[in-house]
DNA sequence: GGATGGACTTGACGGCGGTCAAATATCAGG
DNA sequence: CCTGATATTTGACCGCCGTCAAGTCCATCC
């Protein structure tokens, strides 16, 4: 593990609070590895033997049913991922692949459960975390049960819109086949999603998105915080 | 509060493991509520000011978005709702009713919560709640991103023939309104989805299904249990 | 028993979104 | 710069599912 990435991780909110000498208890025995695009890091049915921790990079969760796959998150860089089913010491329920070369942090789920077990800051912190995941599960099936593909779409790059700084450029940072799949539909729809979003000032050139008319966009899409707005 | 109610309370995977005097504190704050059907306990956006259990009755998490309305989950007693917004002190993701003539337990949030950071037992016990609720909601977005709406409809009535104790009779507890809320679809689509699976032995006569062709059905729903299995 | 209202079903129709196939664009190697 | 592989787009077509409207069934209340 390189040095100055200890500090980072320390951070997190999961790690922030907690004492120093369990923060190394727990990270004594972990260890960091780089991956390539497209590995396959836990797959559905697995037991949870490690706490994930995507310290660069990106990884996407998804999950099989029938024949057919859905891509259910994206992970970016700090953050933690599978916490639900290390603490309960069960089987994933989704899958977990690199997008991008990534390096991941692999916590044995046992040091993660015997530090919870006496650290009441990183019980506290486990919670918090716990519950936003939840509140952000809720979100994404109210997304899924109530819009429109069209209107996930134009949801989704509202938020992108704000979290990179309001300019009018979007840039994606993930293909569109995977968007495609986290938003719930083709490619091909997508596609066509972004076509019927023309009239809006959506203008599309391969994974940079201009948007020329966000108050029109907003219109359409009606955000609403507590269907969108994650991590709270 | 009726004598013999603590005790079921008490009994909770939630309140089983943690000390008898702040057990005490928690309760001793509480009221338990008689409510017809049909009463909104909670509105999206409200502040969560009380831990709600579910004694008698039974209650619906439902959500809007736009001008539609989704049915996201039915708690029959006795289980929690909304512990997530409660801990996080942050507003409902989504709306309760009940739908049977109920009784609530109400518990103040600060409460909980106070007793949350003392009491080990009770942490450990909201984070495998916490737990099973992310992986609940977490199979019922692969459920609905995964399934057509008769797989859906399907894998439901299996479901509830194994909790109904295998006889060939599913009794809905729910009216077929809401059943087709909660699986994602209209009621007219339901009736529709009843009759397509006639071939597979599912024969409907009001809130009573017979089911005479299991394995029939079974082939066709494919259940899985990292889909389907509540609770783990 | 008949009337009333609600729950449920059925029919007609249309649109959203999926599938399949082909065209086009993009990109990494050579 | 060329080439094959991959990603994305487009077109044709169709099925699932939603909407609207009109039944039908059923429980309840005179």
């Amino acid at each position: 593990m390189r040095p100055d990435d200890l500090p980072v991780i320390r951070e997190l909110e999961l790690f922030a609070g907690m004492a120093e000498d369990n923060f190394e208890e727990v990270m004594q025995p972990a260890y960091l590895q780089r991956f390539p695009p497209q590995v396959e890091l836990i797959a559905e049915g697995d037991a949870a033997d490690f706490l994930h921790v995507v310290v660069e990079g990106s990884v996407e969760l998804f999950a099989h049913d029938n024949g057919r796959e859905t891509t259910l998150a994206i992970i970016h860089p700090v953050a933690t991922f599978i916490l639900a089913a290390v603490l309960r010491d069960a089987p994933h329920l989704m899958s977990a692949r690199t997008l991008a070369p990534s390096r991941i942090l692999m916590i044995p789920s046992e040091n993660v459960r015997a530090v919870f077990e006496r650290d009441a800051e990183f019980a506290r912190s486990i919670v918090q975390e716990l519950s936003i995941r939840y509140r952000d599960m809720a979100k994404s099936l109210k997304n899924q049960k109530l819009r429109t593909s069209v209107e996930r779409l134009a949801n989704y790059l509202l938020r992108e819109y704000e979290e990179q700084g309001t300019t009018g450029i979007v840039n994606l940072a993930i293909d569109k086949k995977t968007l495609a799949a986290l938003l719930g539909m083709t490619p091909e729809n997508l596609s066509r999603a972004f076509n019927t979003l023309a009239p809006y000032g959506v203008i599309v050139d391969g994974a940079k998105i201009s948007l020329t008319k966000v108050p029109d966009l907003r219109r359409l899409a009606k955000p609403n915080p507590l269907t969108d707005d994650p991590g709270t």
